[in-house]
DNA sequence: CTTGCAATGTAATCGGCATTACACCAAAAT
DNA sequence: ATTTTGGTGTAATGCCGATTACATTGCAAG
């Protein structure tokens, strides 16, 4: 047995797909898996091709060098955050509920174990490439600035909350409200790892002194 | 020219001290700077006795290996931070001006370079490093939490603001709110220092939302 | 002065990868 | 069936950096 045939790790995505398109299927799950679990110097090429099968020269072929495959990794988790929320921010929602439905779906994303380690390794790589975070930053939280900014304009032309002349600055607050208070505590510890229910209570609460303040409602 | 004098960088702290004390601070400096400059990983041990003087032999027999220097270096360094971090507790100060206050204590600590690369290098090794982010977090975060809370439950009790049953909650979020929208663009890109100017209007604006929400004042 | 111990500069080890080279194969296209 | 195109295993090639070895040298006590 000399060579592999295409098996491979996890190859069963979308069925219908070209050869190619298999193979760099799998080089991204397993490199995710290597880069999340080791962290991007410690993660070794080599690894990756081992847990998604093919070889080493398709890797290199497919993404450039290891920088290149660990920002193909980061653009492909980012679309997963990012699609989501496209969908609900399309609708004309009452402002409360708008936003509690935004903060859950970002919220919910956020908190998963993958996003954490992943900026996690992103904050630890800002310096070194700092090309990687600019990246991470035009994908991430610029775009669901730019959309949630949107969203409030369109309330505010419906005479639901006061105009602003930054609604982005605004975008960004309630963004960091929702955000912070579950991320902050898991980023440094591990073992901690918001639920389901932390996470609505969360949004909740945020929602609830984003538009009404500590006095309370209205 | 085959032997350095004892020279080395910066020799001149606390004078008294023995000759293996001054190596072990100039090594400690050195190091400091470039661990926090280059990351873990990236760091090399053969530039920190570059910038030292002294010697690879010197350096290994003090503190062991790579991770003993990096962890003696950052043990000091969460002391610096950490204690600059005290926030003076403005008891009987009328919300608004209370929560501005110390706002801007805080905020401004946290902006400065030294906080931001703490920050950084803390975050993106907390996998490798368990303990030491739960030693960081125990001393800057959560003591500033508790403070917040003792405060907040001083206005409640003058009547300014609803009681509440939980307001180790709310000072998180209150602080979240002052530090996120500062912090996470600086993380993230090392060309972005808010400048006092940016921090007072971020502060000025956390309270005022924090306080009566997206509809404005009372 | 000289003797012992610690520090020094230099130059190995040693291992680990990223990256490339190469000589064979397999499926798709013709 | 044959050509084309791209994939595959294997084994270099290089480079870099942690750690160690060693012979030399300076300082301080007797």
């Amino acid at each position: 047995m000399k060579q592999n045939g295409p098996e491979g790790a996890a190859i069963k995505g979308t069925d219908s797909a070209s050869r190619a398109e298999l193979r760099r299927r799998a080089f991204l799950d397993a490199a995710r898996e290597v880069f999340l679990e080791q962290g991007y110097e410690a993660a070794n090429m080599s690894e990756i091709v081992r847990r998604a099968g093919g070889s080493l020269a398709t890797l290199y072929a497919q993404f450039g060098d290891k920088e290149g495959i660990f920002l193909a990794v980061l653009e492909a988790r980012m679309k997963d955050v990012t699609n989501a929320l496209e969908v609900e921010l399309q609708t004309h929602t009452p402002v409360e509920e708008g936003l509690r439905r935004i903060g859950e779906q970002f919220a919910g994303k956020l908190v998963q174990p993958q996003s954490l380690e992943l900026y996690r390794l992103i904050v630890g790589l800002a310096k070194k490439f700092p090309d990687l975070a600019q990246t991470f930053m035009q994908l991430g939280p610029n775009k669901v600035r730019a959309a949630i900014a949107a969203y409030l304009q369109d309330r505010a032309d419906a005479g639901e909350i006061p105009q602003s002349d930054d609604f982005e600055q605004l975008g960004s607050l309630f963004l960091d409200m929702v955000r912070s208070p579950l991320q902050s505590r898991a980023l440094l510890d591990q073992t901690v790892r918001p639920s389901e229910e932390d996470v609505r209570a969360n949004v909740e609460r945020t929602v609830s002194v984003f538009l009404y303040g500590l006095s309370g409602k209205r």
